[in-house]
DNA sequence: GTTGAGCGT
């Protein structure tokens, strides 16, 4: 039911309707264009990134679509849960996550100027040291304008040159009462250039219970570690996975996988029980409740 | 480089 409605299409241009109001909606464009902040010891911040947004008085009426920041990359259709919300229009809001340190709210403001349908930018800070937690929020004048951004967006390249936008329906996090677990796998020995696309097309084709692929990325320096998970909806389909996928060549190297661990604190019986169905995939049924715990933090 | 810190005022 709340299987991904993407397809992995190149998804149709932006609504053309709202071209004429530009920029201005932003608080933040008011004031000149900065440079990010220096980084202390990391890598440089992208030269001008500013400099890298889609023209504002682009020749024909369509606004430019991320694509053209994105021309050797297929635009990636990231598996999106249903908006939230049931049927009301009320959510506006995209969540935003992956972001660099120097990924402000200007910066932001730049990236969806085109769409002229931006109504704020959050970039969320640790409250002590202001640092940017590496997520924000964009809420849109209309829901449908949020919608389309999530569609055309989402695993575009951002203006940076450096990562692809990783973008969500804001809160899609905390609606995941329908009990229905996930079941992910660990995915070692992806190349360089391996992106969540073709992470999940690599294995959606086979198993059509996936419901996310991700390659775990370092904030400082934008690379892939060379890892990522893939979330199953159906338990079978991911120990099938486990099995036949391994070895397999995605880009240039064979796949590494293997159970993942979860990445959240051993609590609540949820998430025992999801622990427990793993360890009886490998044949460790006949274990306590504590060793289930120990064994997830990685102490047994 | 081999187990993601991804939901706020």
């Amino acid at each position: 039911m709340m299987q991904p409605s993407a397809t992995g299409m190149v998804p149709p241009p932006l609504d053309q309707q709202q071209q004429q109001q530009q920029q201005q909606q932003y608080q933040y464009q008011q004031q000149p264009p900065q440079q990010p902040p220096q980084q202390p010891s990391q890598q440089p911040p992208p030269p001008q990134p500013y400099m890298m947004m889609p023209p504002a008085g682009h020749p024909s009426q369509a606004p430019p679509p991320p694509q053209m920041w994105a021309a050797h990359q297929p635009l990636p259709a990231m598996p999106q849960q249903a908006a939230p919300g049931g049927g009301g229009d009320e959510v506006r809001t995209l969540w935003i996550g992956d972001l660099q340190y120097w990924m402000d709210e200007a910066y932001l403001g730049t990236c969806f100027a085109a769409t002229g349908e931006v109504a704020n930018v959050k970039v969320i800070r640790n409250k002590q040291t202001m640092q940017p937690e590496g997520y924000g929020f964009i809420e849109f004048y209309t829901r449908a304008a949020a919608e389309r951004v999530l569609q055309t967006y989402n695993g575009a390249i951002m203006p940076n040159g450096g990562q692809s936008f990783r973008l969500n329906w804001a809160s899609a996090g905390e609606k995941r009462a329908d009990d229905t677990p996930d079941y992910t796998i660990f995915v070692g020995d992806l190349a360089s250039d391996v992106t969540d696309y073709m992470l999940q097309e690599m294995f959606r084709g086979r198993y059509p219970s996936v419901r996310s692929a991700k390659v775990v990325m370092d904030r400082l320096t934008s690379r892939t570690k060379g890892y990522g998970f893939v979330k199953f909806g159906d338990e079978s389909e991911q120990i099938r996975a486990m099995s036949e996928m391994n070895g397999v060549f995605l880009s240039t190297r064979p796949m590494r996988i293997g159970l993942a661990t979860n990445k959240k604190i051993a609590t609540g019986q949820q998430y025992q029980k999801g622990c427990r169905e793993a360890l009886s995939y490998r044949g460790l049924e006949l274990i306590s409740d504590e060793m289930v715990v120990l064994l997830v933090r990685g102490l047994a």
